[in-house]
DNA sequence: CATAGGGGTTCCAGTCACGGGAAGGTCAAG
DNA sequence: CTTGACCTTCCCGTGACTGGAACCCCTATG
């Protein structure tokens, strides 16, 4: 397969797919041409690291979790823990957005915003 | 006010003091020694710009803040429409990653993380 | 007077995970 | 033979800084 097929199988596009074996997450094997040649294995590799990344795994998270994945004598438990430090993470930057949603709507619920210059989004952030 | 000061003040760090000069947010004199000197003006532009960003706002819309700020003629609504811009950023922001939290706790829960290999996780990731 | 320290300055490189675009090689169809 | 769709490498840009090197300035102390 090159490099086109295995980007619309998988939906990556094919620059994040040389990427992904620039930084040493997939090795395909090369053609005669030059071409980069991918074998099914490569292919469900990026398709794992496809999904992996959808959930918001870091690159270097993601790293792990396939060696993990290719590790058969793997502890499930070392999986969970890359899981649940990134739910943490996750849950972690919720709640700042929700803090930040809660002080932006009531600064947008208190602002006329018609012609006139008077507003409190603006008196709010010069002086807190 | 040297740059130590103000950074104490608004609580940036000089570094970031000095990028905001860089692309031109502020413009601090210069001492006779080359050393930037901070009006009180310049401080509290920096908070200012400061109080934008911990809401999330872009330095772009910074930008544009400041802008509308020192424009004693400004029309509240255009402050309002980045306000509320960057507020459907946000939420928007926050329903997806929401959306990752739902997936990422099912998964954990599911995952026993233990010694042993068995992996939902991983099996949710190889193939979904 | 020398020096030690705690300021300040500039400039360069790195972060993260790619994306855009240039310059050029390869291949199948018309 | 040419066209057009692929593919290759290489380099630069993104956002908003942060770290570090190399160097200057100012004050206080031995």
């Amino acid at each position: 397969m090159n490099i086109g097929d295995v980007a619309e199988r998988t939906g990556l596009p094919p620059k994040t797919i040389r990427y992904y074996e620039d930084i040493g997450l997939v090795t395909p094997l090369r053609s005669d041409n030059g071409y980069r040649r991918f074998r099914d294995s490569d292919m469900h590799k990026l398709a794992f690291l496809g999904r992996a990344r959808a959930l918001g795994f870091s690159i270097d998270d993601c790293r792990d979790l396939l060696a993990l994945w290719e590790d058969q004598s793997r502890a499930s438990g070392d999986v969970r823990r890359i899981a649940q430090g990134h739910l943490d993470a996750i849950e972690q930057k919720i709640e700042d957005l929700s803090a930040m949603r809660d002080t932006l709507r009531k600064l947008v619920t208190c602002c006329v915003g018609d012609d006139r210059p008077d507003c409190p989004i603006l008196d709010d952030l010069a002086r807190a």
